[in-house]
DNA sequence: TGTAATCATTGACTTGCATCAAATGCACTG
DNA sequence: CAGTGCATTTGATGCAAGTCAATGATTACA
């Protein structure tokens, strides 16, 4: 974990928009402004950390993914939750965020300062309710990580991430026709933080890539580009 | 897993109230009666599944301890959430529960409709704010226990446990003095679903707990009754 | 009061993953 | 293009937790 300087509020940004699905699906253009008003563009390099400071309560992802990290005394870490565009990031209604939140790749954000969001949020019915099923389904996310932390082996570990990614990165360069099968992506992440997300160490995360590329269920391009030729196969070595 | 018969909506109970902390706080006394006109009281016995079935979504744990289990189809299965009064049950806005609900000890229940408890959502502002704030709470628990399952020891992973439940089991029978250090309370599972819990097997729980009665961290009556001499002792152990 | 059933403990052995240590590959730089 | 640094792979070995099996301790009940 390479800690940068921490994040700080830009100057205001005209270009950025709230992209989040789910907000777009419930306001208006006009109200899009009115975001917009508040908003500020920003890009976090690799490996800094976004502040949980007290200005920035939220922030739209736009581009890259971000890692959100708990650490225990020794220095033992895991990483609780992997976010890609156009997801969230913050822990609204606290002052404090439980986890660290850091680039995982480069990053683009578009920020809001925290009374600004909050005051949106009351002045636009149904924002909250997106906002709360988004945390829902979160918070599903996070109990199917259980299962794979608490039950699976490093191989089902290895094979389930790929699934999860070949599903959620087409927004972080993963071209993948659903329908035939197929998928080619880019890893967003080291080894180290396979690792660190899977509850397994960097070599055993390097083996079982191995493993899955001698038994011809992916192809590596080089270290980050990798292809899956048969989904299936690869969900049957998921587990599940 | 000993699945019973699905659980069923009762005959109307006039005795039964809506006690979560957080829904009383933003509800008068009146709107706590209108709720109580749709609330069903129930007794579900333990080990009985608490069924996803249509009608009912959601439910008030009155008394008792509730698993939300997830399970791989070679019969491996983590517990992906602990519930305890006054907690709430249900997967709202979803058809489907993406997990079991099994009472772990003989529960008692005040359960709503599914339309008329979103029917109430929609008269009461405020209270879907609440379940939200209930929701981030426990998707910070969930990402605590990630960090959990996948970085600690099966030494750490049971004073945790013990840690947890000092904590939150007060209104599960746990005398508990936190001022003065000292806890006991009584075990609301079995070694099994500890297991289960703590993504080990049944074995290395018993293994541990012996460990901790031998180094004198805890002493046990019986096999579900614990003392906590000295919860700083404890938390030591369980790392962090 | 004996028998079964359930739950928990304990011991002996095995194994999957971690640990430690080197080697390889690749990008960048002087 | 040698030299440095980083990410990754590969190999050898050890150990924490799993597996298998037997024994205790309680409670239920016939």
């Amino acid at each position: 974990m390479t800690a940068g300087t921490p994040f700080e509020l830009p100057a205001k940004c005209d270009t950025c928009v709230v992209r989040h699905k789910s907000i777009c699906a419930v306001l208006s253009e006009d109200e899009l402004k009115d975001f917009n008003r508040i908003a500020r563009h920003r890009r976090v390099p690799t490996g800094q950390v976004i502040a949980a400071d007290s200005e920035i309560v939220f922030a739209n992802i736009l581009d890259g993914v971000v890692k959100l990290t708990k650490t225990l005394a020794d220095g033992r870490q895991q990483i609780v939750g992997l976010q890609f565009p156009p997801d969230f990031l913050g822990r609204i209604y606290a002052k404090e965020s439980p986890y660290f939140a850091e680039a995982a790749t480069d990053v683009e954000l578009c920020a809001f300062p925290k009374d600004g969001f909050e005051g949106m949020l009351r002045r636009y019915p149904g924002l909250e309710h997106r906002l709360f099923e988004n945390t829902l389904d979160e918070l599903d996310s996070a109990r199917e990580w259980m299962l794979l932390l608490g039950r699976k082996t490093a191989r089902e570990r290895v094979a389930s991430l790929l699934m999860m990614i070949a599903r959620r990165a087409p927004n972080v360069g993963c071209s993948h026709t659903p329908d035939n099968n197929f998928a080619k992506f880019t890893l967003p992440l080291t080894r180290a933080d396979l690792a660190d997300y899977l509850g397994l160490t960097l070599e055993t995360v390097s083996r079982q890539i191995t493993n899955l590329k001698k038994a011809d269920i992916i192809e590596l391009i080089d270290n980050r580009e990798i292809i899956v030729p048969n989904l299936d196969a690869l969900e049957d070595v998921a587990g599940n």
